[in-house]
RNA sequence: GCGGGCGUAGUCCAACGGUUAGAGACAGAGGACUUAAAAUCCUUCCAGUGUGGGUUCGACUCCCACCGCCCGUACCA
């Protein structure tokens, strides 16, 4: 008996589809695509670190499913591919091989594309590019040039990470223990003046919006909430009885002024004003002060919850009853830049603000009960949802029994009336500061002239390319150190002035590459008849990870194109529905070993140094001895239990890795490799080929045969629709599961005669045509064998004949009591009137209710009778 | 703390509120074929849905509480 040669056939039908174009989405207007309607499915692109990893083997195998079904069912399908290819690992690998990072990133292109196309996915790869092509950055240089003059640009200074050896400015990331990660010096604060992209401006339309995004999960429109985090407040100034450090007052952030009532302390940021102020007098404050700044940089988490504070003597009044005064203290729980710095503490309704109290032996007093309750709070603060009702107690601005919110918002309306605050509404989110000190990104489009100070580079001038006789042998941005690359003339006066060193944020680039792929070799940033006709995306695939920040700056950017013209009102929401893929998890094998100091350390070994010798007992190779097998985690290099997809392909095939994959686990759920999984699914593969390959060769036969070839036709409509449904609602599991039942069904299936012929015939394309998406290479070999002249890639899905998905006949349930007594065969339209007599007619059921007449018969057509009595 | 999710055979997973909880896979056991092995085929064991309540004629499914695990997030005033 001859096998499925996946080696063989895979790079065979990988060649025809390639050399017919079938994935390259015709928009030149000649061809039936624009006919069509369209459907854009877009995988979250690569980093090209050098080589793909079974989570982008998960990620692509779906996003080319939904690919493939689309195309079949008839849609212009856009499914393009590109790379994320700027940022730091380039520069760190170019630093360690003297090298070059363009050199690096280009070969890893060159090294992931190959595997990509292994994988056989059904990408359109004319359409392909990098964000490190001059191409791609000249047109976002060519954009940031627009937002600047739309204003959605801004500069100001921040504070930033600095690493004194490296010269370089540091993520928050990489800085461990108060010290640059590479360097190990202590880390600077350092202000610079750099870009920001006005994001802020956009965070109530960005919020309000997310309500629409109706086909995203809802755990990550709850991120995207939280992230940009609304609250309505008050800002309220507290007065200092005396003045101190040339304040009169303290102003304090509220977004509950409904306790104030309760208020029984003011407590002020160790980095506030007036802390600073004190400080330069009071040797207890400037201790305390440096104490809280070096708990800031070690490990918050080892004393998280102890709340500290001292007392400063001050005091302020109580704006509401002004005879009462408030103890100004100093806390390290407050953080300087969240509001002003300064809040008033309401023990009773707040936990932190009763730790504190207690400790430091401060008033506590309710400022409301719970509805029929009075217990005044004890060790745990009263802190019920906004949407409860409450009972106010003595409330100053007459408010009795309501809701907290309520209670705020009118509390907010009162003390405006009264002159004692402003109301505020207040974001979380920040603006995005899009300036690096770094080289390997894109550089922003501004030259600093001496006399017209920062000015645009005309687009003419564009792009501003990266010079590449740069090395990487010292520390600090290549771009500053470079002889020449910096001086340029100034666009408005043309004297001599110097380009802008710094380069963009990578996520820059991420905001709009699903933009550029509709016309990736357009001379502007975007061809608007093609993003009107494709954007938005309508299937957008990745990892949570990305839940906040790239999906928050892409829908930012999106509006930002819109009102700069590159894009319509339409596409303000780039990813009209949004899946968010598990991870590929895999057992870890470890021992304990001793190192040379005898310090005990575990040692982790990859798969392929473990043999299994029993039920969970597994050996290493090299010295026989036992090892324990750990966690099934994510696939991680630090816990060696990586499979490398290039070793799968080569061995299965990728059809066994897409079909594995795509088994078992809910898409959205982890997924476990398991060997014995992935031999599962390539042995099925080959029994799929093994029956088409007999059914292709069956000799025609002659009889009548009998029911066995009606029962088959049904099975396959049935997995017809359910498949199509499956796939459609991203339940490939269980589209999985269907394919599975049909291979078995048409296993089993031994009629014979000319309608056995016709059935099986019938069941075997089908069975083709619905594993193509997961398998496609197997399904092109079956097709071909099936004796078709055309590709599965040319050819219609198949579609469910709605006769043959319903029975005339069916067998009802019939119970007593909620118990199966008897079963009866109905027609499936048969009356309910004419059912329930039939079941009631039923002899156990006669017997049971022995001539008593029944409470209630209820009957649920087509599913079930039930007689209670 | 808060937010979200998940608890069903040894494992991964199914089950419009409806029959005796089972579609499918992995693993296990037995057998057939074979000189043998691989491959293939056949047969088969195993759970009553985390716990406790409630709603219902009927609950894995809906509601409440609790337990366990996972993910995200936070001194956010």
């Amino acid at each position: 008996m001859t096998r499925y040669d996946a080696g063989q056939a895979e790079p065979k039908w990988r060649k025809a589809w390639a050399d017919k174009g079938c994935f390259e989405t015709d928009t030149d207007g000649d061809s039936a695509d624009t006919e069509r309607p369209k459907y854009y499915v877009l995988e979250m692109f690569p980093y090209p670190s050098g080589r793909i990893h079974m989570g982008h083997v998960r990620n692509y195998a779906m996003g080319d499913v939904i690919a493939r079904a689309k195309r079949a069912q008839g849609f212009a399908v856009l499914h393009p591919m590109g790379w994320d290819a700027f940022g730091m690992p380039a520069e760190n690998a170019a630093m360690e091989r003297n090298s070059h990072p363009a050199k690096w990133t280009y070969a890893n292109i060159d090294a992931m594309r190959e595997q990509l196309k292994a994988m056989g996915l059904a990408i359109d790869w004319s359409r392909e590019f990098a964000t490190c092509d001059p191409e791609y950055y000249a047109q976002q240089q060519s954009m940031f040039i627009d937002f600047l003059d739309a204003d959605l640009l801004t500069r100001k200074e921040a504070v930033v990470n600095w690493d004194p050896v490296d010269m370089t400015v540091l993520a928050n990331e990489q800085v461990i223990d108060g010290r640059g990660w590479r360097s190990g010096a202590t880390v600077e604060k350092r202000a610079l003046t750099q870009w920001f992209f006005r994001i802020t401006d956009f965070a109530e339309e960005l919020l309000a919006d997310i309500d629409t995004l109706d086909g995203w999960p809802e755990k990550v429109r709850v991120m995207q909430r939280n992230w940009i985090g609304k609250s309505r407040g008050i800002e309220i100034p507290f007065a200092l009885t005396e003045s101190s450090a040339g304040m009169d007052a303290i102003l304090c952030y509220t977004t509950r002024p409904d306790t104030l009532r309760g208020a029984s302390f003011i407590a002020i940021s160790p980095e506030h004003p007036l802390s600073i102020a004190l400080s330069e007098t009071d040797e207890t404050v400037a201790a305390f002060r440096e104490e809280c700044r070096l708990a800031g940089t070690s490990e918050e988490a080892l004393e998280k919850a102890e709340k500290r504070g001292i007392n400063t003597g001050l005091s302020v009044a109580h704006p509401v009853y002004p005879d009462q005064t408030l103890p100004v203290w100093i806390g390290n729980f407050v953080l300087m830049d969240y509001g002003t710095g300064a809040v008033f503490g309401c023990p009773a309704h707040d936990q932190r603000d009763l730790d504190f109290a207690r400790k430091y032996d401060l008033p506590v007093a309710n400022a409301f009960h719970m509805p029929g309750e009075s217990e005044d709070v004890g060790t745990e603060a009263l802190v019920p949802t906004k949407a409860e009702t409450v009972v106010y107690v003595d409330h100053f601005a007459g408010i009795g029994t309501t809701t907290s919110q309520e209670g705020i918002d009118r509390t907010i309306d009162w003390m405006e009336a009264q002159d004692m605050g402003k109301g505020q509404v207040r974001y979380r989110l920040r603006d995005w500061g899009v300036s690096r000190q770094r080289y390997w990104g894109c550089p922003i489009p501004v030259v600093h002239c001496p006399d017209c100070g920062v000015v645009p580079e005309r687009k003419e001038n564009l792009p501003i390319t990266l010079p590449e006789d740069v090395t990487f042998d010292r520390p600090g941005n290549p771009l500053e150190r470079h002889p020449s690359w910096k001086n340029t003339m100034c666009p408005d006066c043309g004297k001599q002035a110097q380009r802008e060193t710094d380069t963009m944020d990578t996520f820059v680039d991420s905001s709009w590459y699903f933009a550029r792929f509709c016309s990736p070799r357009a001379e502007t940033p975007t061809n608007r008849a093609e993003v009107d006709r494709w954007l938005p995306v309508d299937q957008y695939i990745g990892g949570i990870e990305h839940a906040i920040l790239h999906l928050l700056y892409s829908r930012f950017f999106a509006r930002a194109m819109a009102k700069t013209g590159h894009l319509s009102e339409a596409s303000v929401e780039p990813f009209k529905a949004l899946f968010t893929q598990g991870m590929v998890t895999h057992e870890t094998y470890s021992r304990l070993e001793k190192s040379d100091e005898g310090v005990e350390r575990e040692v982790f070994f990859t798969p392929e140094e473990v043999t299994r010798v029993g039920e969970g007992v597994w050996t290493l190779k090299a010295d026989g001895g036992p090892v324990t097998t750990g966690g099934i985690v994510k696939m991680s290099k630090s816990k060696r239990n990586v499979i490398d997809p290039d070793d799968i392909i080569a061995r299965y095939g990728a059809d066994t890795a897409r079909w594995f994959m795509l088994s078992d686990s809910p898409p959205e759920r982890d997924v476990e490799w398991t060997e014995a999984g992935a031999e599962g699914a390539a042995r099925h593969l080959q029994r799929v080929w093994r029956l088409i390959s007999e059914a292709a060769e069956r000799a025609p036969q002659g009889g009548d045969g009998d029911n066995a070839a009606e029962d088959l036709r049904k099975i396959t409509h049935r997995a017809i629709q359910a498949i199509t449904d499956d796939i459609a609602a991203f339940r490939f599991n269980k589209a999985v599961a269907q394919l599975y039942g049909l291979t078995n069904a048409i296993a089993g299936f031994k009629a014979t005669g000319k309608a056995a012929d016709a059935a099986l015939r019938e069941a075997v394309n089908a069975l083709t045509l619905l594993m193509a998406p997961m398998t496609p290479h197997l399904a092109e070999e079956c097709w071909a064998m099936l004796g078709h002249k055309t590709m599965v890639v040319e050819t219609d899905w198949p579609v469910a004949d709605p006769a043959l998905l319903v029975d005339d006949l069916v067998i009802l349930p019939v119970q007593v009591n909620g118990k199966k007594r008897a079963e009866i065969q109905v027609a499936a339209d048969e009356s309910r009137d004419k059912v329930e007599a039939m079941a009631l007619a039923e002899e156990a059921v006669v017997k049971l209710l022995a001539g008593a007449s029944p409470k209630k018969v209820i009957v649920v057509p087509g599913r079930i009778v039930n007689v209670v009595m």
